[in-house]
DNA sequence: ATACAATTGTGAAAATAATCACGACTTATT
DNA sequence: AATAAGTCGTGATTATTTTCACAATTGTAT
């Protein structure tokens, strides 16, 4: 809604500064510089200040950054205060470690159900999260936004039509499939062996020396 | 070791290109235009033909590319026909997840041993991988070049060290930290919890409308 | 043969992102 | 109070990536 004059290369680092930065809060440090931060988290300290920029003058020449006003700031920037529900699709290998973990640490994401084909699986919980069956998908899903997809890859369209269908902002697709879906929809995919693979490529063919 | 004036965003990308190419050769086709290839993996076809271009003329004009020769073409230049070895540190929800998983089908990387600290996961195999104690860690690693983290965040530094003294190239680090490795060693971070909360950054507060 | 439709490869332009480098200001020290 | 050291915010620059747009070429149909 706001401003979207921010870079998304900016956005995408933003959940980054604010678990360091809460990092840095609950360590009791007060303040901290953009070299600081960079060290910790990678980023240069050039990006890392022109990053905030785009917010405004949210630091002190000379000083550096307030951690906690810095925390306040990101925390009110990123909806911290406001709970993002997510369902989960798919509870196999993949499905099961995400339900196991606790996204709601540093974040206001929580998923709050999980669907499979299954008939094993339904009824049943992981991690205290529901799992009903996926054909019940449009009865349950009640208005959730996110989708997290960790099914079979041959399955992937057919669950993407429905979740378009039952009204979806956003799915993050952990299957090889490259979904098809309308602009009103963003996708992000993560794509573990294009990951894994493209950092062999890395390796074997570029002069191991400089950035990441 | 090669030409290494492929820009990273096109290295990136190659995996992907491979992987479609091999479905379209199972599914029996034998020529592909850029702009078909486009619709697959969501590239924008210039894109596809510009990261085709740096390896040299691969397509005909008026033709598109023959499959068969560009799959032999991407298997050379991805050195599919070598294997590269990898071990996983860190056994639980997600190592486990990935033991489960056969990154060999469209792959030429292949999990060979896993480590752990918890004696009650040592001894044992998950998905026929071997599951060694993380202290045996040396002794057995034996010139792997390629490790994926998945330990908890705070034993990402102890760990790292080791594997950076033992000579590791390159790592896929799971973890929330940001890990410090010399520049001999590259390093790619996916950061799970990152990747959920940009999403949801993004659906507030950018138009639903274009781009992905 | 010829015409037509399709499609590449790429120069040029545009868009996006990262980095340099410095003036202005802050804090700490003497 | 003056000085020194540290640090931000940002104009300018550079680097990287994407996209446009079209001449050249190929395959297909008549
Ligand atoms: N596990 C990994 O390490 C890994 C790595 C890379 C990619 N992936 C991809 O992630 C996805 C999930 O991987 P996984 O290892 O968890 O697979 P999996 O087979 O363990 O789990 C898939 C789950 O989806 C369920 N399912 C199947 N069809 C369904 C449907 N129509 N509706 C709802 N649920 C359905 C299955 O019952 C199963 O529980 C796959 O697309 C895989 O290619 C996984
Ligand atoms: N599971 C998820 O969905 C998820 C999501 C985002 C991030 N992560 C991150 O991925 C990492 C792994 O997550 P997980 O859910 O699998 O955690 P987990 O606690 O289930 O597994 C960690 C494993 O590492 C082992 N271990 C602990 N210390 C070790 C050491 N020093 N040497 C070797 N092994 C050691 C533990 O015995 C355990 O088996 C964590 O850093 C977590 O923050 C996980």
């Amino acid at each position: 809604m706001e401003q979207n004059k921010i870079p998304q290369a900016t956005a995408k680092r933003l959940p980054l500064y604010y678990r360091f930065l809460n990092n840095l809060h609950h360590q009791g440090k007060l303040r901290v510089s953009s070299k600081e931060l960079s060290e910790a988290v990678k980023v240069d300290s050039a990006t890392i200040r022109r990053d905030f920029s785009y917010f405004g003058a949210l630091g002190k020449k000379g000083y550096g950054y307030n951690v906690e006003y810095l925390l306040g700031f990101f925390r009110k920037t990123l909806d911290q205060d406001e709970l993002t529900e997510v369902a989960l699709i798919g509870t196999g290998n993949l499905g099961t470690a995400f339900l196991h973990y606790n996204f709601m640490k540093n974040n206001n994401t929580k998923i709050m159900m999980a669907f499979d084909a299954n008939p094993d699986k339904v009824g049943k919980d992981i991690g205290g999260v529901p799992i009903y069956h996926i054909d019940d998908l449009e009865k349950k899903i009640n208005g959730v936004q996110v989708a997290i997809l960790t099914v079979p890859a041959a399955a992937a369209d057919g669950i993407t039509n429905r979740l378009v269908d039952v009204g979806i902002s956003g799915i993050l697709n952990f299957t090889p499939a490259r979904i098809t879906v309308p602009d009103s929809v963003r996708v992000h995919h993560i794509d573990l062996a294009v990951e894994l693979q493209s950092l062999v490529y890395f390796l074997k063919h570029y002069p191991l020396d400089t950035e990441e």
